[in-house]
DNA sequence: GAACCGTGGCT
DNA sequence: TAGCCAAGGTT
């Protein structure tokens, strides 16, 4: 083993201090990686899991997914956020069970044809399951190569994306795919983190540019952002038989979820009863109760409580319903 | 190319 | 506390 190599440092470095026993990582087959790669796409996995879980128990191969029914799929998502991936989850199973004959491929030009499968997903997806060697670049491997190569001072984001990927792609082994992305992953996980990187156990700390010039904490360059504050939307609580009146919402956040129905202008037989901010969006959601039978409610579905419990309701809102009509 | 999409954890 | 970030893809 070359000593400058830092494919073969991580992966001998994973074998000892990795992570083995993600429930994912017990098989080598397409269908349940597909599903822990969606799941994990900008979540993290202690996350992930029970919901990994669940979804597997409910639907164990990809016909059954690609025969469910939609609105179970949604159910079972519910608090996991991105909801569009969901959507399509479901489509992408589908069109497997119809393009693939219900054989999940596991090449990168077949994968990325696929709903909701890009790039690093489809190399994921095929490190893991052939074992060879395929380019991946998600947070983690992007903050591994960024600090150790020193990519990304005054890079536009696509210009790093492109350095990167192409970095990628040079520095990995020719052998034992499946161990070098867990070992990316693993290390921008566990030590390669963001804030305080734990350099002093890193295996890359004697090739790292980063850590040799102490920039760990710059590398790489941080994401800018301009929160725009949005204004409150007003929903509606409308009771009636100890059940509750819920949309399916079509747009935006939490598009496919049961939310309340809102109301542009509060009717006067409403009164104020609770709001909940959405943090990362500045979404506020004023909440209130309508009186029925004076307001006409919009066309829904009414919940019971016990329905509303396993519903595809967003958290924030399910936490609140489910404590105000308690 | 940039805006958009959720939630939980961390400091 | 309030901002930042995480196993990205789509439009």
């Amino acid at each position: 083993m070359k000593k400058s190599d830092p494919a073969r440092a991580i992966i001998e470095w994973q074998k000892q201090f990795g992570r083995h026993d993600l429930p994912w990582q017990q098989t080598t087959e397409p269908y349940p990686r597909w599903v822990a790669e969606i799941m994990l796409q900008q979540t993290q996995v202690k996350t992930v899991i029970p919901y990994y879980l669940k979804f597997m128990s409910r639907f164990p191969t990809v016909k059954a997914l690609a025969k469910a029914d939609r609105e179970e799929v949604f159910q079972l998502w519910a608090g996991l956020g991105y909801y569009s991936r969901a959507e399509n989850l479901h489509r992408c199973a589908q069109e497997v069970a119809e393009r693939y004959n219900g054989v999940f491929p596991t090449e990168i030009s077949d994968l990325v044809t696929l709903s909701g499968i890009g790039r690093s997903t489809a190399g994921a997806i095929r490190s893991a399951c052939t074992d060879i060697p395929s380019p991946i670049l998600d947070g983690n491997v992007k903050r591994v190569l960024s600090r150790l190569l020193l990519i990304g001072d005054g890079l536009s984001a696509s210009a790093l994306d492109k350095k990167l990927w192409l970095a990628a792609e040079e520095i990995q082994p020719k052998e034992e795919g499946r161990a070098y992305a867990q070992a990316m992953m693993d290390l921008g996980a566990t030590v390669c983190v963001r804030n305080r990187p734990r350099c002093e156990v890193c295996p890359l700390q004697k090739m790292c540019r980063a850590c040799a010039e102490g920039l760990q904490e710059s590398y790489p360059p941080k994401k800018k952002r301009a929160p725009v504050p949005e204004e409150p939307i007003h929903m509606l609580i409308y009771v009636r038989d100890g059940k509750v009146l819920l949309i399916k919402r079509e747009s935006r956040y939490w598009k496919n979820l049961w939310v309340l129905p809102e109301a542009q202008v509060l009717p006067s037989d409403a009164r104020e009863c609770g709001f909940i901010t959405h943090r990362l969006t500045h979404l506020k959601l004023m909440i209130s109760l309508s009186t029925v039978p004076l307001s006409s409610p919009p066309e829904g579905r009414w919940f019971t409580l016990e329905e509303l419990t396993n519903a595809a309701v967003a958290t924030p809102l399910k936490t609140f319903l489910l404590e105000f009509l308690a």
